[in-house]
DNA sequence: AGTATGCCCAAAAACGTTTTTGGGGTTCGG
DNA sequence: CCGAACCCCAAAAACGTTTTTGGGCATACT
C-alpha cells in the first residue's frame, strides 16, 4: 500500500550520490562554495528519493523555526471577528513569499494568551510573534521587549517603541464627528468598543476632539462603553434612549455595534437613518446589508496584513527598525449618515 | 534590561537538584518510576529555573510534535468563508483539552495544497491533519491514506472509507426543495455550489430525489453551478432570468449565492421573498439582515469542529476507528420561502 | 619550481531532549 | 546472614540535521 514507506536521511542521499553529509547539506540549503555541478547532482538524487530535511532537526540545530505565530484573542462574537481574520490572509502572504510559515494559535482568556506566549517563545516554537489587542499598557509587550523577542502588534501601547502597524482610529473618531456636526448634528453619542484596549481611546479621543474643535461642549451621558458580546451595542442604546438622554446621531465604535443599537432602536419605535443617524466603523458584510445601509470606515484588511507581515520579516531578517506604519481608513457613505430629523426622538 | 536572560536546559536543573538527566526527564514527564518526592523536588526546580523543554530537541527525539495542522483552503471571498473558521474555534478548543497545539496554514490553489500537505507530513511538522473541501476523488486523502498518516476531514469523499465529519447536505437539498413544493412550487431551481466538491453533489441529488418524490420532473435548465466568488449568485441567477426559464422558487447552495441572487431579481424587478422564494444554506451572519430574512438552514459550526477535534484525537491516541459523523442543520425559516405569487415573474 | 590562493569536500562536533541499559542501594524472605 | 526483588537512578546512545574544522587538489602567482 505505501508507495514509499522508505524516507531517507540527509546520510542516505548522500551514500545514493557518494559525498558527504555536509556536503549534500550545504548543496541542498544554498551555499556558495558548492560546484554547481555538485548542487545539481545532490537536488536530483534528493528529489528522487523525496528526501525531505526534518524539521525538528534543523530547527534544533539553527535554532530557528522559520515559523510566525499569530495569536488571535478571544473572545470572539458570533460573527467571528472579521477584523483580526482579515489580517490573517495578507498576512499569510508576505510570510509565505519570504519562506515563514503561520501558525494560528487561539487564547481564550487573556492570562491564557500570556501563557501561550511564553510557551511559545521559551519553548522555541516560533521566531517571531504577532498579535494584536494591544492595551495602553501591556503586560505582553513588556515581556517579550525584555526578552528581545521579535514581534509586531496590531494596535500601540501608550509608550509605541515598538514595531506595530494601526488603522488610525483617532481620525476616524474625529471625522465621523466632523461629519455628523457638519450635518447638523449637536447631540452626539458615542458607543466605544472596550476602553481596555489602546484604539478605543484614540477614537473617543479623536471624538472629544472634533466636538471640541467646532465648540460643541462634550457631554459624559452621551459615552457608553460596550464590550464585544453580540447584544452589547443594543444594551447600551437601550440605556441611553431609557435615560431620555436622546442623541440625534450616534457614533458606534464598530459596526457590529452600531447594527445592534440599529435594532435596539427599531424596538423602540426610532428608524435609524431617518430620526437618527448612525456611523460604524470596520465595514463587516453585514453593514451593506442592513437597511438603510450603514455608514462606515473600511480599512484595507489585506494591505494592513501584508505590512504586517512584511514588517515581521523585516524585523527577523534583522533590520532593526522600529516599524510602524498608520494606515488609513476609507468613508463608506451609505444610508444612516442623515441630518436631524425634524421631530426628534427625545 | 533581560530579567532572566540565561535558560537552563534539562542538564541544568539536573545539576540545580544534583540528580541526573534522565531522572529530571522522567519526573517532569510523568512516569511513574520517579519517587514522588523527587517529582516534586524536580518540578519546582524547573519552576524555578524557568525550564521549559525545547520543541524541536523533544519532538526530535520522540518523532512527535502534539501539534494539529488544519488546513484551510482558498479562495476565499470577502465574507471570509464563515463555515471553515467558525469550525476553527470548537476544534481548538477540543484539541487543547488534550494537549494539542492548532496550527493553520492557507493554501491558495488545489495544488499548493497539496504540496503543503506533503511538506507537513514529510517534515514532521504535524501529528496529525484536518481539512475541508473534499472531492469525490480526492487526491490528497488517497495520498495520506497510502501513508498511514492521521487525519480527518470535513466532507466525504466517494468511498468514504476515512474519518470524516458531514453536514448532512443530502437532507438538505431534499427538505429544503420539499418544503418549497408544498408551498405550490413546481419551477424550482437550483443553483449549486461548485461540483468538484462533493458535498455539492449530495444536495444536488436531494434536490433532484424530492423532486421525483413529489411527481416533478426535473428541469436542467433549472440547474445552474455557482463558483464562490462574490458574484456568482447573481450571474447565475441573471442567466435563468435572462433565459426566461422563469422559476418561482430557488433553493441555492449557500448563502451567498442567495443573497447575490436576491440581488439580481431586484435588478430585474422581481421582489424577493414576494415575487420569487429563496432558500439558502449556511446561515451567514447578513442571511438575518438583508430584507426580507433569508429562509436557510443553520449548521452548529462550533459542535461540528469539536467533534472534528475529538476525532482527531481518538485517531491520535490509536482508536481505529473509523470516526464518521454525520450531522444535521437546522432550517431557519425567516421571510423569502413563500407561496408562489399570483402573477409570477416569467 | 615552489608557494600562495581558491575551490571543493570529508569527518566530527553540536543542538537538547528521551529512552535504553545497566547497576546500586533497601527491604524483605529464606 | 545471604540472596532475591524492588525502587530508584546515572551514564550513554540516539534522534537528523547544520556548522566547524581541517585538508586535498587544482590553478595562479612569484
Amino acid at each position: 500500500m505505501a508507495e514509499q514507506a522508505y524516507r531517507p536521511g540527509i546520510r542516505g542521499v548522500a551514500a545514493h550520490v557518494g559525498m558527504s553529509v555536509s556536503t549534500v547539506s550545504r548543496a541542498l540549503n544554498g551555499y556558495s562554495d558548492v560546484s554547481s555541478d555538485t548542487r545539481r547532482k545532490v537536488e536530483r538524487a534528493a528529489g528522487e528519493l523525496g528526501y525531505r530535511a526534518s524539521f525538528a532537526a534543523s530547527s534544533l540545530r539553527t535554532q530557528n523555526t522559520q515559523t510566525v505565530t499569530f495569536m488571535v484573542s478571544k473572545p470572539w462574537t458570533k460573527f467571528v471577528d472579521p477584523f483580526f481574520l482579515g489580517l490573517l490572509d495578507g498576512v499569510e502572504l508576505a510570510l509565505q513569499a519570504q519562506g515563514y510559515a503561520l501558525q494560528v494559535v487561539m487564547a481564550r482568556e487573556y492570562e491564557k494568551e500570556f501563557e501561550m506566549i511564553r510557551s511559545a517563545v521559551e519553548r522555541n516554537r516560533c521566531d517571531g510573534l504577532l498579535f494584536g489587542r494591544t492595551r495602553p499598557v501591556d503586560e505582553r509587550i513588556e515581556w517579550l521587549q525584555d526578552r528581545a523577542f521579535p514581534f509586531v502588534t496590531v494596535g500601540r501601547t501608550d509608550k509605541a517603541d515598538h514595531d506595530w502597524v494601526e488603522v488610525d482610529h483617532y481620525k476616524i473618531g474625529y471625522q465621523a464627528t466632523e461629519r455628523l456636526i457638519r450635518l447638523g448634528h449637536d447631540r452626539i453619542a458615542h458607543l466605544t468598543t472596550p476602553l481596555r484596549y489602546t484604539y478605543s481611546n484614540h477614537t473617543l479621543q479623536g471624538y472629544r476632539d472634533a466636538l471640541h474643535a467646532h465648540g460643541l461642549s462634550r457631554d459624559p451621558e452621551l459615552e457608553a462603553e460596550c464590550y464585544l458580546s453580540r447584544r452589547t451595542g443594543a444594551d447600551a442604546m437601550t440605556e441611553l434612549i431609557a435615560r431620555g438622554v436622546g442623541p440625534t446621531a450616534v457614533f458606534c465604535g464598530n459596526d457590529m455595534i452600531a447594527v445592534s443599537a440599529m435594532e435596539s432602536m427599531r424596538r423602540f419605535g426610532i428608524r435609524p437613518g431617518t430620526d437618527v443617524a448612525v456611523i460604524g466603523c470596520d465595514d463587516i458584510p453585514v453593514a451593506a446589508y442592513v437597511t438603510p445601509g450603514l455608514t462606515t470606515f473600511r480599512q484595507d484588511l489585506d494591505s494592513l496584513g501584508m505590512r504586517l507581515g512584511r514588517m515581521m520579516v523585516a524585523r527577523l531578517r534583522g533590520d532593526p527598525g522600529p516599524h510602524q506604519e498608520l494606515i488609513e481608513a476609507e468613508l463608506i457613505p451609505r444610508g444612516t449618515d442623515v441630518p436631524p430629523a425634524a421631530g426628534v426622538a427625545k
